[in-house]
RNA sequence: GCGAGAGUGGCGGAACUGGCAGACGCGCUGGACUUAGGAUCCAGUGGGGCAACCUGUAGGGGUUCAAAUCCCCUCUCUCGCACCA
């Protein structure tokens, strides 16, 4: 009977079936746990290739790992809320949250029709009152501890979103969603307290917490973040002010230059500054306005002078606008010959400036034709007595003088601050928080949670965040004293529902959202897989707050995560037309644009994206080739962590292969489920057939148990998907290659091979693995089956291929059995007539036996 | 500027601790079957040469019996950070 591969047939079918069964659901129980998990997908409308190619990688982990007997967590979500979704209430009229569920009842859809083995049943929504009760609920609890508090600050202010970004939002000066510029803003703001956790989330990060190290991260994000949290250790010195009882205390990681201090400048916001200019407020705003930018150094003096506490050394005070106030203690002291922004300021203000650093091996600097600062350690001169000491020597003998001394302290300085959490939005999760005239801030109490966002609001998407104009949501009754009182109209940032839905995964839908024991069941997750944009913002985040639910008692466990998969970008070849700008493939015929004729221009690979019209829509992917294919391509095309490029071809390729698998079962679906494909010897799992008695393992079988090998292998050492499948297209030609009808003695064998080809295939392509598994009348599920098991000495080839070099080059190849010693396959190499050939006329130096597989002869 | 990573056929990519460079796939070439092939199957495919052989992993140098792999220098690309004192 000849049958099609027809995926979509193939597909639905099955999915039809297992949604029924619910095989993927988890719940604690004896066997060891293994918690696979994914970055739940914002919501947008449709997911991306990128979603396809992350949920893929998990999808496969999840899969092997139960069959290797795990009981694994296999959870799906979504992060509901953000911009979009209002940005659209104010573009198109739909009401956030129906636009949301709408999103979400169809990607939903999308994933099940990958295929994807998730435990829907602890499926989560973030904009869902159950859900974000709990981020409120953190915020009382961290409110209650010190970690959530208010303040005003400047803040990173994207005028197109009309709200606040965190620090880590803000990528080159632009807001990370919508690259408008971002600009500085004074506003009360809402933050938590990451700060107090940055010594703990440092050291973790060198692995210096026993038992919780963060060894299966890429060593690239756990360097982003070490310089994200930016530890410096230096010297707090107070200068005081001439005149006055004021010290201004200031922070260097470079004390041994301290002796070439010329000037001191204060952050515009710093409280000296503001106490000089009480009087002339104006100048200092002026300054204020171009705080934080960086296109020039602005600076104004201040009339005032401190003394430098070493050599008693006047120094003018200035006022700077590039002198932040969030670090360090919001002063410097600058050493214009040793710092190049130092430098370019003494320049701009005709400072002096004073070396006191040598370079080691040079004879000096001449101090009037500096043409920028000399910023290396070195030898100290014109120090007093620390001159002549080395820089690293002389920090910590000046800084244990002015310790000595009274005039400052050792400290230790981050560049981490607090994660800045209001955004003057609507979609998003209410800041449990009520303002009154009398008691002051006052937190909803516990039992009036959830704070629910109210659905009747107006998008005018003017005015700022429509909760403002929302009447009976901001107007209560003060919990402390019933007097009236306000809501806080700012809803939290997003990045607060990411921090712990994976701690919320853990207690299905209908259980208490935080259990301690199902929490400490399957917490932490195993492996995280997701893109590595998310490498300081969401993963730092989520760090923090696996502390903050430790320290509130729910769990021992520190990190999250224990092992990180970073995958790559989805790119793909992008087209231009010279007359109409990016086009689809769709829109190219003969290298010439459809709608004018012109010639394109085939420009370089980059990340899909609509803008550039390079996508692929995997919604027709899957139309056309099916599930199995479309992941089957994703995982093939490059290792999970390096970019993939997207290949039409590609795709044509890997859909061959499974097409070629499964008309060779149907083919031969006689052979395969006759009598003659009973495997004769023992084969137990495991255990290698090794053929009817006294004879050889064929060469089929042998195959077969080198390609478990090589596969079990790929996929546990660093989840190298592409290999293990192209193992897997070698198994399937060496298995059509041995085809050929009326070889009724090899049906055993082509039944074992096929067996265990399609438990290998069964991760990648589940759909297509059970189909085939049903139709050489297996009645499991092959999901439920062990992953197959191989045995070295059945894989082990019997005659190997020996190499022989004559000085590193390869002279001869020749059959010799396994096993022999290293004495053997000398003799055998100088004994090849070829070889003795290429040798005469010269002596042998040397001879090297390499495994029992090379020899390599030196001969001159 | 600082930090990290990467450069291998026409293309995507293989090559575990130094030991046959190019697995697997795409593309290409030839053939078979066909009314036809953008279907399928078979064979070939780094470059040069009829051949033995030579040559080849960004470029240059080094270590070694042996280097894509280790060391030094140069170039190119990608990513992260960028007044953090």
């Amino acid at each position: 009977m000849k049958r099609r591969y027809q995926p979509g047939e193939v597909e639905l079918k099955w999915q039809a079936l297992w949604s029924g069964k619910d095989i993927y659901r988890s719940a604690p129980d004896a066997r060891p746990k293994f918690y696979c998990l994914e970055m739940f997908p914002y919501p947008s409308g449709k997911i991306h290739m990128g979603h396809v190619r992350n949920y893929a990688i998990g999808d496969v982990i999840a899969r092997y790992k139960r069959m290797r007997g795990f009981n694994v967590l296999h959870p799906m979500g979504w992060d509901a809320f953000g911009l979009p979704a209002e940005n659209a209430a104010i573009k198109e009229g739909v009401h956030p949250a129906r636009w949301t569920h709408d999103n979400i009842a169809y990607m939903k859809k999308q994933l099940i029709r990958l295929g994807l083995s998730y435990d829907w049943g602890r499926e989560v929504a973030t904009c869902d009152p159950a859900y974000y009760r709990w981020n409120q609920w953190f915020f009382l609890k961290m409110f209650e501890k010190g970690l959530a508090y208010r303040k005003a600050s400047f803040v990173n202010w994207c005028p197109s979103c009309a709200t606040v970004l965190a620090n880590e939002q803000v990528i080159d000066g632009s807001c990370w969603r919508c690259e408008s510029v971002v600009v500085q803003k004074e506003l009360e703001q809402w933050f938590l307290r990451i700060t107090a956790y940055e010594e703990e989330l440092l050291a973790a990060l060198d692995g210096q917490m026993d038992g919780q190290k963060l060894s299966g991260w890429p060593e690239k994000v756990l360097l982003m973040q070490k310089n994200w949290i930016g530890r410096s250790e230096g010297l707090e010195i107070a200068f005081p002010v001439e005149g006055s009882h004021d010290e201004i205390p200031v922070f260097t990681t470079r004390a041994d230059t301290l002796f070439g201090a010329k000037f001191i400048c204060l952050a515009p916001k710093h409280p000296v500054a503001e106490k000089f200019f009480a009087a002339d407020r104006g100048a200092l705003e002026k300054i204020s306005e171009h705080y934080g930018k960086m296109e020039e150094k602005q600076g104004l003096f201040t009339g005032h002078y401190v003394i430098n506490p070493v050599n008693g050394e006047r120094l003018p005070v200035y006022v700077a606008n590039f002198v932040l106030m969030e670090y360090g203690t919001g002063a410097i002291m600058s050493v214009p010959a040793h710092d190049q922004r130092d430098f370019e300021f003494a320049q701009l203000y005709g400072l002096p400036l004073k070396v006191v650093i040598r370079p080691e091996a040079a004879s000096g600097l001449p101090t009037d034709s500096l043409l920028r600062a000399f910023e290396d350690d070195g030898v100290l001169v014109d120090s007093g007595p620390f001159s002549g000491l080395a820089s690293e020597e002389a920090r910590r003998r000046i800084a244990e003088y002015i310790e000595a001394k009274g005039s400052g302290r050792r400290v230790i300085n981050y560049r981490l601050r607090d994660w800045g959490v209001s955004r003057q939005r609507y979609w998003g999760t209410p800041i449990p928080i009520i303002y009154c005239e009398r008691c002051g801030i006052v937190p909803v109490p516990e039992k009036d949670l959830p704070v629910v966002l109210p659905e009747d609001v107006k998008f005018t998407g003017k005015g700022g965040s429509p909760l403002v104009l929302a009447e009976d949501f901001i107007n209560v009754d003060c919990p402390g004293c019933g007097g009236r009182a306000r809501r806080e109209t700012d809803t939290m940032d997003t990045f607060v529902d990411s921090s712990w839905y994976y701690v919320r995964y853990c207690s299905g839908g209908d259980e208490p959202a935080l259990d301690k024991a199902n929490i400490s069941y399957y917490m932490p997750a195993d492996q995280y897989v997701g893109g590595v944009e998310h490498a300081v913002l969401h993963l730092l985040y989520s760090r923090f707050f696996m502390r903050v639910i430790r320290d509130l008692g729910f769990t021992s466990i520190s990190e999250p995560f224990q092992r990180l998969l970073t995958q790559g970008m989805v790119c793909m070849e992008t087209i231009r037309c010279p007359e109409h700008g990016w086009l689809y493939p769709s829109e190219v015929e003969n290298e010439r644009c459809t709608r004018c004729g012109r010639t394109v221009e085939r420009g370089r690979t980059e990340k899909m994206s609509k803008s550039k019209r390079n996508t692929v829509d995997p919604d027709q992917l899957i139309k056309t080739y099916g599930a199995d294919t479309a992941r089957l391509f994703s995982l093939f095309a490059a290792p999970p962590e390096r970019d993939l490029e997207w290949s039409e071809k590609g795709v044509e390729g890997v859909y061959r292969f499974l097409q070629r698998i499964f008309t060779f079962v149907y083919d031969n679906l006689e052979m395969l489920t006759g009598p003659g494909a009973a495997v004769p010897a023992a084969p137990v799992i495991a255990a290698a057939p090794q053929g009817p008695p006294g004879e050889k393992t064929p060469p089929l079988i042998r195959k077969t148990h080198q390609t478990i090998m090589r596969v079990t292998r790929d996929i546990e050492r660093e989840y190298h998907f592409n290999t293990a499948i192209a193992a897997m297209m070698e198994l399937v030609n060496a298995i059509t290659a041995l085809a050929p009808e009326g070889r009724e003695g090899d049906a055993w064998q082509l039944r074992f091979a096929v067996e265990k080809m399609l438990l290998l295939l069964a991760p990648f392509c589940p759909h297509l693995a059970q189909e085939l598994w049903e139709a050489i009348g297996m009645a499991s599920d092959i999901q439920l089956e062990s992953w197959p098991g191989y045995a070295e000495d059945a894989a082990r080839e019997e005659q190997i291929e020996l190499v022989v070099q004559v000085n590193g080059k390869v002279r001869a190849k020749i059959m010799v059995p396994q096993g022999l010693t290293d004495e053997d396959i000398k003799a055998r190499a100088l004994s090849e007539p070829r070889i003795k050939e290429t040798l005469t006329g010269k002596d042998i130096k040397n001879v090297f036996a390499v495994k029992g597989k090379l020899v390599n002869i030196v001969a001159r």
